[in-house]
DNA sequence: AGATTTTTTTACAAAATTATTACAAAAATA
DNA sequence: TATTTTTGTAATAATTTTGTAAAAAAATCT
């Protein structure tokens, strides 16, 4: 299933292979596309040849230091920059991020809380590129479904024309399920895809984002015309 | 009712009595299953015997350590497993995730994240095997047999065209019988095959279902042209 | 035909699932 | 930091589904 939006690639800079091993593992196994550097110079020359979607990187570093590189590679793209810092080196952290890193985690970390911090960043990231109105390729992402338009690009969604407003989660869940539409969708597989990997609360918060959504697209909420239960299975968006 | 599912066992692996004593006891208010190793070599043993739904496993163990335990069980059995791991121990942590634990949580941890874990960690299991029976190919799946036709991924069936409304069980029912159209299936069939092997109700049940989904799908269900009955043996679909 | 067995039909209660609401916690923003 | 917004939780209400039992109807057998 999956490849909503195609496959985020990560830049992994560090020079201890134990520690990339297990960043390659646990972002691949999340649906990441990975790359490797292990010295400053390649993770220059790898991050603006290949472009990824956020780099990951060490402040330790043979060749070039971390915060070199961090400059460097800011100075040419606009990517999310994840800084891994040994503890306690806290003034190196507020340097890297003042060369313009958008965030840092120390070592050691937890893989649990580093996917969190990923997706979050990327996230962010997303949301910045539409604000500046940078549209990459130039054309629009959307998904349109009957009466209901999602704008990928600026997290806008419509119906009827009229734009709604949505918050962030909700607007995830709707391009979730409108992505596929017709197709009834577990709340298991909602929370797996649409909270993630940090996720271990109550499966009956999707009812509650479901009935949020509702609120704001469905005229009537206890007749819905957009977003329909399918009980005992899920919810599915009409598609015809 | 839904006896289909009944309780999940979980397998506890830990060498440290008072440890085991307060998952135990918290695990079964919550109407789990416990099955108790205190070593790897049990560990592995009771894993492969009793195949519990999910394993919680300390890294330190007599005779075998955690990891070890892990890897052995993993290379048989596709359980989750969710590492207990001592503070500062990032590194088997993350190692214990290489070998194909599926979390981990550190000790001294609280009962009510290990059960939030536990519950998550049940759920993404859950919609593995799901998806098996979900087409997952990309083309819908359908059954057709004459007027009657299944959307296996919209669990919505039509007849002549028109959308008929059915309830999971309906759905399930006639899902079970068009898969095998032209052929008698006796209501203990039915009954183990859709009901589930644990259900210890009233075999009428079928009848009843059966007349649900006539009184959905036949125009008449006095003389019934798609759901028929072969008297003192059963139901079946008619493809002819 | 009458008795017997089996199935159909109906109505009702119980069980399961979902919707709704209010509140608290967490996150984002000013 | 204070304020606002978003998100998750929990408790309750509303709704739908399902199972059971009992009676009616139909088929089968003597």
């Amino acid at each position: 299933m999956e490849e909503m939006d195609d496959k985020k690639t990560i830049l992994i800079v560090d020079d201890e292979k134990p520690i990339v091993d297990i960043l390659v593992y646990n972002l691949e196994k999340e649906g990441y596309n990975t790359l490797e550097a292990n010295d400053g110079v390649t993770a220059v020359e790898i991050a603006t040849t290949k472009k990824p979607d956020l780099i990951l990187l060490d402040i330790m570093l043979p060749k070039m230091d971390g915060l070199t590189v961090c400059k460097k590679i800011r100075s040419s793209l606009n990517v999310p920059i994840l800084m891994l810092t040994a503890k306690d080196e806290e003034i190196d952290k507020i340097l890297g991020l003042e060369l313009g890193a958008d965030d840092y985690i120390t070592k050691p970390f937890s893989v649990r809380e580093l996917m969190a911090r990923i997706k979050a960043n990327l996230r962010k990231s997303e949301i910045k590129e539409n604000a500046n109105n940078i549209g990459e390729d130039g054309k629009t992402k959307k998904i349109v479904v009957g009466p209901l338009e999602l704008d990928l690009d600026k997290f806008e969604a419509k119906v009827d024309g009229e734009v709604i407003d949505l918050t962030i989660r909700e607007f995830e869940v709707l391009k979730f399920l409108a992505s596929q539409a017709g197709q009834v969708i577990t709340r298991e597989v909602l929370l797996e895809k649409v909270w993630g990997y940090e996720y271990y609360g109550d499966i009956r918060t999707v009812d509650v984002t479901v009935r949020r959504i509702r609120g704001k697209i469905e005229k009537d909420t206890a007749n819905p015309r957009i977003l329909i239960t399918k009980r005992g299975v899920g919810y599915y968006i009409r598609n015809n």
